[in-house]
RNA sequence: GCGGACGUGGUGGAAUUGGUAGACACAACAGACUUAAAAUCUGUCGAUCGUAAGAUCGUGCCGGUUCAAGUCCGGCCGUCCGCACCA
């Protein structure tokens, strides 16, 4: 018997695929496309054990699918700009293409170590001129188009990485990747108009367009799109104010609760609206106050401790609706991004509004005051007390006024908008919601009091009802130099120019590597590349020296996969064929970002001609992190897993056995060692351990921790099957089995059963990205598998000439090598070639499952007595109710349990359970 | 604060969606083989009581619906994730 050896096994097979072109996408024939994508990998320098989850689970969706008989697109490539390239350009004096080049030839090298089903034939990576000259040209469309613009703004900006961060990329206050805090400034930059297509984007959350999304990504992009309806409107001056000028027509203000007007008491600028900026040109106090605003950290931490703080103008606004005075403060809490940059406060029904006021002894109005208000009964205030856990000693009824005041939080039942109501029932909603607006606008419930106010407003003139969004417009400038440079010229008298089509691509210039180490941007200084001729007019110009974000590398290159023509960024009838993709793997991070913008680039490049497609993505899929305990040395020192050997729960160093410390299981990450190198797995145990332990255990959308005894538990697994496999083939390879035994003996007979529950079991696991449970089926089919006689050379001779087991057994062993395909591709190959299978195992079809062997002549039910399994009883698939419960009574257990009772009850579920109601 | 997900043996996790809780695996323990170890194979493995047959309890906690609840409903407790001075 010959030992399974993946060192020998795996290169061999993986030589054979790529001589055989297996897994490349074909052009379009009779076959069903299906097109299958992991998110490709940033070339940070090596794979770990979590890339290899990753395009695990594509790999078997790709191999299963293309078993089924799909056409299948699984490509490959990188995700090669970005900031760590110039990093290690600054750290180490290489340039980023060099970096980048030699990260990407040692990562292709480790994953084609690992089998997977790839079409590497279609591989690029996003810092090749040849893709990202295209991603110039769709620029250049989107501007034509209007999606692209350039506008004056406060920016994030990055003192560390000395550059542009979009909000998306600011993380409490932090740049994404430097983690240092963010400063504001006004720069001049590109956008993109995402949000034009807000609505559709958020439409197509909700109308079926991705019900193959999870509702917690879709979830995740709803609240960031962040639509609410609310009013828009202009708080005029008051009498006897000399508005500045510029600003006659007073303050405009965004609000989504305009019916809580009446209880406006204050109005609020942004320190960084434009009417602080005119006070503070004459007012340095105000001045300095804004400056201090600025300076303020935006990270969660600051904002709760911070204070709310305010700086009086000289002004004052009227109130719409009579003729109260409202003074305007430049307040510390006020975004300028949102809205207007201004908001009016009403501290009875905000939290943070009546924070305000209180500091700044502002009054407190409730904006529902209910003129005929009757102190609601007992009953009623009982309900509330229930339902919204007020304290039974708490106050009800006010005896200043007649308002229903609960508890010492000051609730009023007029606070109802902020309350869920009860039933229409439960109290009486003309005192719970008073007229509203005066004269005979009613507003009984809070919805129908806003859309009062709104009309009300309109009517007078001072406003409209408008819908805002969260999601502002997508910052796309760099100021690096390792990214896709934006195909603009500014000339001293055209203005922006865009680069003429033909003369593209605008090529990244070299650049010593020495120049990364000054910070900064490399193209600021590069003047031969920087210096141009205005396209226009061709008079002296410069180069646009800003580089695209790299989201937007990462936001068409699906498409790109799918269609590679050398003269446009995609064929459109080809990329058509093969987009949306069918499934897309990733994690759970890119829940918003990425997965927007692919979103947003889908519908331009829709919009544009190049696709026909506004969702790129039909299927979503986001898996678990691989995660690892953390080791550190009596230094401190971070040490790899690697370096450790732990015995009895206690780990010491493998080179000196100094004693180590395992700290907290943590997602891998290259700062604290704990990744586990593929290359060292493979070695030991062979890529299909890795692969199979990767998808065993835990569910794929869950974290999975990685350890030794669970990848040992894999290599275990490979060898049973092989065990399995290998001492049958022989006596196998002997029989003929073009013929089917016409009578099967039992064993055969339920060998065959186990055999075509399996297919039927992982068709459906891996159909429903249940891995692990379709590894489980796996487990227990070669449990089953090896519980049944050794074959022996086919001897004896039956009727028909095919010997019934031997023939249940080769069926099988041969199910198995197919099933296990997917997992363990180069094990399937291997024990496909052993039992004489016809071709290479990938090529071969999937198995179906006969309906009549799933079939079950006889089930075990079980039979209860008062809810409680008292006994087993075998009765045939089809036995009917009366039959079931005679059976079931007759039971020496039932009858042991129902002695002396009466029987009141007899439920029968068919194929399930019976139970017997007995007292 | 707002929104969402989840809570099952020593561990990772199953449970046909209301029908035998703990599939499958890991770890552990015992046995076989071996001079020995490794590997492999066999068995045990939720808790308590019992020699056993068996009995009782058991899916974070409390209560409810039902012949039947891990699953449904109400209320707590806890963990994780997303958003957040968003007006």
């Amino acid at each position: 018997m010959s030992r399974y050896n993946p060192k020998v096994s795996e290169p061999k097979w993986q030589d054979r695929w790529n001589k055989a072109e297996s897994f490349k996408a074909a052009p379009h024939g009779d076959k069903p496309a299906y097109y299958v994508l992991e998110m490709f990998p940033y070339p940070s320098g090596k794979i770990h054990i979590g890339h290899v989850r990753n395009y695990a689970m594509g790999d078997v969706v790709a191999r299963y699918k293309r078993a089924c008989g799909f056409n299948v697109l699984h490509p490959m490539g990188w995700d090669a700009f970005g900031m760590p390239a110039e990093n290690a350009a600054m750290q180490t004096g290489s340039h980023p293409a060099t970096w980048t080049y030699s990260n990407i030839e040692a990562m292709r090298g480790q994953l084609k170590r690992m089998g997977l089903a790839i079409d590497w034939s279609r591989e690029f990576a996003t810092c090749d001129v040849e893709y990202y000259r295209w991603q110039q040209l769709l620029f250049l469309k989107f501007w034509e188009k209007g999606f692209a613009y350039r506008k004056e703004s406060l920016v994030n900006w990055d003192p560390v990485d000395m550059t542009v961060l979009a909000n998306e990329q600011v993380i409490d206050g932090k740049g994404w990747r430097s983690g240092a805090p963010v400063e504001r400034r006004k720069l001049s930059q590109w956008f993109l108009k995402i949000t034009d297509m807000a609505d559709d984007l958020l439409d197509a959350l909700d109308d079926g367009r991705l019900k193959g999304w999870p509702e917690n990504v879709k979830l995740m992009q709803r609240n960031w799109i962040g639509k609410s309806k609310g009013l828009q409107m202009k708080f005029r001056f008051a009498d006897g104010i000399s508005a500045p000028q510029g600003f006659e027509d007073g303050v405009e203000i965004y609000t989504t609760r305009p019916d809580t007007l009446y209880g406006a008491s204050f109005i609020a600028i942004s320190p960084d609206h434009p009417l602080a900026a005119h006070y503070a040109q004459t007012d340095e106090k105000l001045a300095g106050f804004i400056g201090e605003c600025q300076k303020t950290g935006t990270s969660e931490e600051a904002i709760e401790k911070a204070e709310k703080r305010g700086y009086r103008l000289p002004l004052d606004c009227g109130h719409p609706f009579d003729d109260r005075k409202l003074p305007v403060y430049v307040a510390n809490f006020v975004l300028m991004q949102y809205g207007t940059g201004a908001i009016f406060g009403c501290p009875a029904h905000d939290q943070r509004d009546h924070d305000f006021a209180s500091k700044y002894g502002l009054p407190i109005e409730w904006a529902y005051r209910p003129d005929d208000a009757e102190p609601v009964s007992d009953e009623v205030a009982n309900r509330f007390r229930e339902k919204f856990s007020i304290s039974p000693e708490s106050v009800l009824g006010n005896p200043q006024s007649d308002d229903v005041w609960f508890g010492d939080r000051q609730f009023s039942v007029n606070y109802t908008p902020y309350i869920p109501p009860l039933g229409p029932n439960d109290y009486n909603s003309n005192h719970i919601y008073r007229k509203f607006l005066g004269g005979d606008d009613i507003a009984v419930h809070p919805g129908d009091a806003i859309t009062a106010a709104i009309k009300k407003i309109e009517e007078m003139g001072q406003g409209e009802g408008k819908t805002q969004y969260r999601l502002r417009d997508w910052g796309v400038s760099r100021q690096r130099y390792w990214g896709c440079p934006i195909p603009a010229i500014h000339c001293e008298t055209c203005g922006v120019v865009p680069v003429p089509e033909k003369d593209l691509p605008v090529e990244l210039p070299e650049v010593d590597a020495e120049e990364f180490k000054t910070p900064g941007n490399p193209l600021d200084r590069a003047e031969g590349w920087r210096n141009v001729a205005c396209p226009k007019c061709g008079g002296p110009a410069r180069r646009e020296t800003d580089t695209f974000d790299t989201f937007i590398d990462s936001s068409w290159y699906f498409a790109r996969f799918a269609s590679q023509p050398g003269d446009a960024p995609v064929d459109k009838g080809t990329v058509d064929q093969w987009l949306p993709v069918n499934q897309y793997i990733g994690g759970i991070e890119h829940a918003i970002l990425h997965l927007l913008y692919a979103r947003y680039f889908s519908r331009a490049m829709k919009a544009c001609g190049y696709l026909s497609v506004e969702e790129p993505f039909e299927n979503l899929f986001t898996q678990g992190m691989v995660v690892h305990a953390t080791f550190r040395d009596e230094n401190g020192a971070w040490l790899l897993p690697e370096e450790v050997i732990i015995e009895k729960g206690a780990a010491r160093r493998a080179d000196n056995g100094a004693p180590v410390s395992i700290g907290p299981i943590e997602k891998m990450s290259k700062s604290k060692k704990n990744v586990v190198s593929p290359d060292h797995i493979a070695d030991t145990y062979g890529a299909d351990a890795a692969r199979w332990f990767m998808l065993s255990d835990s569910p794929p959308e869950r974290d999975v921790e990685w350890t030794d005894a669970g990848v040992e538990g894999a290599w275990k697994l490979v060898n049973r099957i092989w065990d399995a496999c290998e001492p049958a083939a022989d006596a196998l390879k002997a029989h003929d089995f073009s013929k089917s035994p016409t009578d099967i003996d039992e064993p055969g007979l339920a060998l065959r059963r186990t055999t075509h529950a399996a297919i039927a079991g992982v068709t459906d696991d891996i159909d429903n990205f249940r891995f692990n449970k379709a590894i489980a089926r796996i487990y227990e089919f070669l449990n089953a598998l090896k519980k049944t006689p050794p074959m022996k050379k086919p001897g004896g001779e039956p009727a028909n000439g095919v010997k019934a087991e031997a023939f249940a057994q080769a069926e099988a062993l041969s199910v198995l090598a197919r099933l296990i395909a997917p997992f363990t591709p180069h094990l399937a190959e291997e024990c496909w070639a052993a039992l004489g299978g016809e071709g290479l195992v990938c090529d071969a079809p999937w198995p179906k499952a006969d309906p009549a062997l799933l079939k079950q002549d006889e089930v075990t039910l079980a039979v209860q007595v008062n809810g409680k399994v008292r006994a087993q009883l075998s009765v045939s698939a089809d036995a009917g109710k009366d039959e079931t419960e005679k059976a079931a009574l007759s039971l020496d257990d039932v009858q042991r349990h129902t002695d002396g009772k009466t029987i009141r009850k007899v439920i029968v579920v068919p194929g399930r359970i019976v139970n017997i109601v007995a007292t």
